[in-house]
DNA sequence: CTGTTAGCGCGTTCAA
DNA sequence: TTGAACGCGCTAACAG
């Protein structure tokens, strides 16, 4: 079997609690036998175990990270940033993955991470009995999605103002029947959907546009969703000149149902998407970036601080910068519109 | 602090052991008593301690996954399906990001995982030492990349026979000088590159055209290496009329490529990849469909049964299907080539 | 600076 | 069918 603490400790002809703070860093032990420790340990390939190590200590070393799809780019790339900080500061990851509703509810009412993590990622937005569920574990919280909330440290976007610019892009290009495909409005509690679709209304409202229902559909954040919502706008008696996209995802979905429809773009229809994608770029997407990875690794980085210096203040909310790209899916509507 | 054993025993009116065994469902039990504790168990929030548990009985309810780049869409696919299987068997999902040279380095140094998990599922391939490394911990192995390995289940696909049928598709349209963007060719010991370049000019050779080395170029296995790559190639004093990337991610950056020097797709290059990635529909790509979802869930269903059926046989090897999808980034050479 | 003692919260014998 | 005792491997508090 693998060696033991005591295994270690009988080699270097010391006792338990002298490797382990031997191995661990901690003062009060002297750089000879400290050196002497280390090198027993390695040629016996000891880690300390962390199950029983944890059991004694209370701390885990371990962070859990809630997310929807981990499958989908935004999260892939916040996931990934993530977990390159957290393993970089010795600490593992647990991953939780609740996209289908049995799973998160499975995981909200077990709590399977109770004294099994020091901190908890949340890439979802819990509701309210969620959060709270979160906070009764007692250790940190933070997120990367959604607006401020009690009990998390949350890294973000100005959503509203990321989607106005879009939108305002679309109208001082001259497009009046500007459509949007927007997010799930199921029953996840995302802010997010919620706070696009109210920049998309404002601006109309400042242009002094009417807002027409049939040119707004779900996408779901999805690729194939997109698509559906595109196709069908285009089946509006008056179809849209310009689309707002409130993900890449769903914007490239688009795309496809305007190739699909023998439609052009930017000439027939323009397309203005949401978080800049890696492969935007190769499909000229207009769109809005946001430091997708940049949020993953501020937030870990902010659960660590928190871990490390409990009683520093530590910020609520943090924003993090977004700009408008222009590529080569927008341009001012025909003169006459499609058809 | 969140209830212990000892506090169901009490209000129960029972032992700790007879809590235990009734809350995990073992014999030896009255179902009067087993139903009287599961009401206090559940009224008082328990759930049992997995530091603690896995100390006493040595099982984690744990895998670990190590994986290159979650973010990359092969991966995160993977890691997505994997991560529901074992979910919904009662598992957790240790997660190590394996990237960097360093993270990777002393993943397998430290080796985090002994005593932490049950099996492990690799998604990156792993050189001798580290497979014996892998080993060393005697827990069950699979992985959803490279070829059979002693003591992994791996679950793949036919790489050659892909990669083949990618590069024949191109020869049959009249193709002769045929360009590959490769994968990694560093000291990663994946042979998943190694096999698709054997492939393609075992075709080339079959073809009766003669390899040209100045037609091949590294690109990495990401979006902004398939863009160099292609970059490099266009750059050739005779071009390729026609380019296979070994991943469609390479592809998408060859495409921007052949946008930024203004050529057109299929008509003066043609382009095939490798994966069917989730958006090679939108920028319609004909490519080598593989069922990455499909690998990751059956990797780690067969993990999950060996873990039931220890002594059960296990297939050493699985291969998933695979299919050629013609879309519109190929077509017939134009007569006289690019420029 | 180092060793000894006493748990951390469970699962698993063994008796009853 | 149940309970008492023990130990999983480690860390923390206390001595020395």
């Amino acid at each position: 079997m693998t060696a033991r603490i005591t295994d270690v400790a009988r080699a270097a002809g010391v006792s338990a609690s002298t490797v382990s703070r031997a191995l661990r860093g901690r003062a009060g032990v002297s750089d000879e036998v400290r050196a002497q420790i280390a090198a027993v340990a390695a040629q016996l390939g000891y880690t300390a175990s962390r199950s029983a190590s944890s059991l004694a200590s209370g701390r885990t070393y371990t962070i859990g990270v809630v997310a929807p799809y981990i499958g989908r780019w935004f999260f892939g790339t916040v996931l990934d940033a993530a977990e390159q900080v957290f393993s970089a500061a010795g600490y593992d990851v647990l991953l939780y993955n609740l996209g289908s509703p049995e799973a998160r509810k499975r995981f909200f009412t077990k709590l399977p991470v109770r004294k099994r993590v020091d901190a908890v990622l949340s890439l979802l937005i819990p509701d309210e009995d969620e959060s709270a569920a979160l906070r009764s574990l007692g250790v940190p919280l933070a997120s990367t999605v959604g607006g401020p909330r009690p009990g998390f440290t949350v890294v973000g976007i100005d959503d509203r103002a990321g989607a106005e610019s879009a939108v305002r892009h679309l109208v001082n290009l001259g497009h009046r029947r500007i459509g949007m495909v927007s997010g799930a409005s199921g029953p996840l509690h995302w802010t997010t959907p919620v706070d696009r679709r109210t920049a998309y209304l404002h601006v109309l409202a400042e242009a002094g546009i009417e807002p027409d229902p049939a040119l707004v559909a779900d996408g779901d954040y999805t690729v194939d969703g997109g698509e559906r919502a595109m196709t069908e706008l285009l089946a509006a008696s008056r179809p849209p000149t310009a689309v707002f996209a409130q993900s890449d995802e769903m914007a490239m979905g688009a795309l496809r149902a305007l190739r699909r429809h023998r439609l052009r773009v930017p000439d027939d229809v323009s397309v203005v998407g949401f978080d800049d994608h890696e492969l935007a770029d190769v499909v000229g997407l207009t769109t809005v970036a946001q430091p997708v990875a940049g949020q993953g690794a501020e937030a870990a980085r902010l659960l660590l601080r928190q871990l490390d210096e409990p009683d520093a203040e530590q910020p609520g909310h943090v924003q993090m910068p977004i700009r408008l790209v222009l590529r080569e899916t927008t341009a001012p509507p025909r003169p006459r519109g499609p058809q």
